[in-house]
DNA sequence: CGTTTGTTTGAATAGAATCAATGCTGGTGG
DNA sequence: CCACCAGCATTGATTCTATTCAAACAAACG
């Protein structure tokens, strides 16, 4: 997946914006070198690893996030407590839209495996937006992606049995993926919160799949997927 | 909700979209005099009995809607066959968004309450778009609208028991009705098909509801909630 | 090397799906 | 006008599934 990625050292500026190794599937994808002139604050970029927060629900932001590798996961809590993933953010995707919109996070973005995003300030995007049109569209394929995302995850990942879920989310990660191999499987909890059951069910799934040869265990973590298999629970329930 | 509403006799053309009584909470909230002007391709309304189809999955649609009054499912298939609501749309939504982006219809729209629409051709959104950008605002908003009620529907409507799932549900309509009497509830099988549980639990949870006073009927799919005792389930899971 | 953190497994229980039958209501046509 | 029908709602009995509570285990870390 993103082949073309190349993240080079850490730098400031505008400048590496049009460079950039991902830029062809990112919000700047559609600007022409005149926009970059527009753009006099320096876009920094952060590089954080598992488990640190990007943003917490509720913060007042001042930016949007440009996910140039590793996995983030959007997290909401619920009522009881307990938490549920509602997003995953992947290289290429946008994260914290809502903040063009002066609102504050609607969720705590949390790194799922190690990461480096690109930090837009807030009116760095908003000038643009204001003075070239060429961000529009960009940005209401952002705001689609997300809509289609949720919608998949609730008709894939949080109805049916949990075996269904977990073929699906399997199935999922091995497409985007591009192989038949998982490296780096989610923790149970995390699996839990999005599929919404209990930790002990995903570890007896994962388990159960083992046992019927749907995956073979490749090492700490790292699995390879019967995908035929896979599809076929996928498709009962 | 909606008290200002006030639906003429049937009109065509841009005339009507200046005096609609809904147009504070519409797409095009933030016209001004001049931009009606840009709009050469009249503006239809439409009238819809409970059943009917407005636009189905993968049509490649010409147009926006704005629903005036009723309301209205997005519903998406299931590898299985069997159904889910995936959104309901209200007095004010917009309905089929993903056509500015050129791509075909991405659920199945069904009318549940009679409703009345507008339908904005394609043409006339994206050619306002191009010439004032007060729309963009707006639009951003909707998109943004749909995030959050999809992430809603995940966490509320979509996790924790049956119980936990109708009182929510219940709750989000009553306070969206602005009192504690819901009439026209959904039928058991949207009900299960938009908390992802079966048409006999539904039913099976209503009729438990009422036995704990949670709902007194008031007539023929006519409910009166008791909106603590309904928070109070609503809490637990 | 012991402690912490996440995983696996087991047994008991609670919850929902399933299958099947019955009841209710509004609409239709004789 | 009434009898019947179709569609939805309800209820029951049973089976299956997932949660809960608890314990043992494994790997990672200071």
């Amino acid at each position: 997946m993103a082949a073309g990625i190349n993240i080079q050292a850490a730098w400031a500026g505008a400048s590496g914006c049009r460079t950039c190794g991902i830029r062809q599937m990112a919000l700047f994808a559609d600007l022409q070198e005149s926009d970059f002139a527009l753009i006099h604050v320096p876009i920094d970029e952060l590089r954080l690893s598992a488990g640190a927060p990007v943003y917490h629900l509720g913060d007042q932001g001042t930016a949007l996030y440009t996910l140039r590798s590793g996995m983030i996961k959007l997290v909401q809590s619920l009522p009881d407590g307990s938490q549920r993933i509602v997003r995953l953010r992947r290289p290429g995707d946008t994260l914290g839209l809502e903040v063009l919109l002066t609102l504050p996070y609607e969720h705590d973005a949390v790194v799922v495996q190690d990461a480096v995003l690109c930090r837009l300030p807030l009116e760095v995007v908003t000038r643009l937006q204001r003075e070239t049109p060429r961000l529009h569209t960009q940005l209401m394929r952002r705001w689609h992606q997300a809509v289609r995302e949720a919608d998949e995850w609730l008709t894939g990942l949080s109805t049916g049995n949990a075996r269904g879920r977990v073929a699906r989310l399997l199935l999922h990660l091995a497409e985007t993926g591009g192989s038949n191999e998982i490296s780096d499987l989610f923790t149970r909890e995390d699996l839990g919160a999005i599929l919404g059951i209990t930790t002990e069910t995903a570890s007896r799934t994962i388990a159960e799949f083992r046992r019927a040869s749907l995956l073979e265990t490749l090492g700490r973590n790292h699995f390879r997927c019967n995908l035929d298999g896979l599809r076929q629970v996928a498709d009962q329930l």
